[in-house]
DNA sequence: TATTGTTATACTCTATAACTATA
DNA sequence: TATAGTTATAGAGTATAACAATA
């Protein structure tokens, strides 16, 4: 029977109805999960996007996958160059813009790929394991609904 | 009528239907508003987790804030500081553990807060304002769903 | 032995500014 | 003028290992 000078239940306080804070305790908890599963292959989240949409889209160029990724172009640099040196992606010449850099799986990325995503699956089942199909079906689409109204035409 | 040698929308492959990926689009968006609405303040996404924390919980312990807010106790250490330095908390000793630090919200700590609140709740609004009231309550249920199943007794 | 706060350190992701070569 | 890739740099958050003081 330990005496306790605190609250038995320490309280959030006003960040207890904040939507924006749930949301990074879940991503935390995802992050880790997927770093730990992930990790030891030498894959990061980084990673597995890109490998996903160069194989999606062979040969897109460097600066479309930044942004279907949502990430900067500067940041995209060393991504590739990344994976380029691990053997996973090509760079290659867009034939029409002498600016632009082509990316393509190669056989030994589609390998990796392969394998992380099993590994992956294993992740996001263990993440969303206590939502059934429906609740993960409203999820993405409430996730999806999060920002600012964008204009249609954007 | 431009040539395109790519599709005419891209498509993000595998990582289209993983959840863990929609969160951090999401997080993203949230993040960088939130960012982008207290970065004027000079107020960062955990000295808000801190100051709800500390105002709610006066006294607490600075390694029980860590774990009520899901921060290292080694990264608690310099936000902390910081904070105390920019005059918003206050270090103590607890009289029964001479180890622990205690802390405190000071006046303009409050003041502060409370500011920084009403900024927040804008944030928030825009970030989630597509959801009505019983969407919102559903996505708070479920990102708290998100994660391991974790024993009761925990 | 375990815990509290601390220091040191590293990594991932994100962001901005400025440069070059093309378009 | 605008865009593609690049370089350099910075910041916030997160993570681990190790230490001294205390429990």
């Amino acid at each position: 029977m330990a005496r306790r000078s605190q609250p038995r239940t320490l309280a959030l306080g006003p960040l207890d109805g904040l939507l924006g804070y749930r949301l990074r305790r879940a991503w935390n908890e995802v992050r880790r999960d997927f770093e730990a599963e992930l990790g030891s292959l030498g894959i990061t989240r980084g990673m597995i996007g890109l490998l996903s949409v160069v194989q999606a889209n062979p040969g897109i160029a460097q600066g479309a996958a930044a942004r279907l990724l949502d990430i900067q172009r500067a940041n995209m640099v060393s991504l590739v160059a990344d994976m380029a040196a691990a053997g996973w992606i090509e760079k290659g010449q867009a034939p029409s813009d002498r600016r632009a850099i082509t990316l393509t799986l190669t056989a030994v990325g589609a390998d990796v790929f392969s394998a992380a995503l099993e590994r992956v699956r294993a992740h996001e089942e263990r993440m969303f394991g206590r939502l059934d199909a429906a609740s993960r079906a409203r999820l993405a689409a409430m996730l999806a609904a999060i920002g600012p109204e964008r204009a249609d035409a954007d």
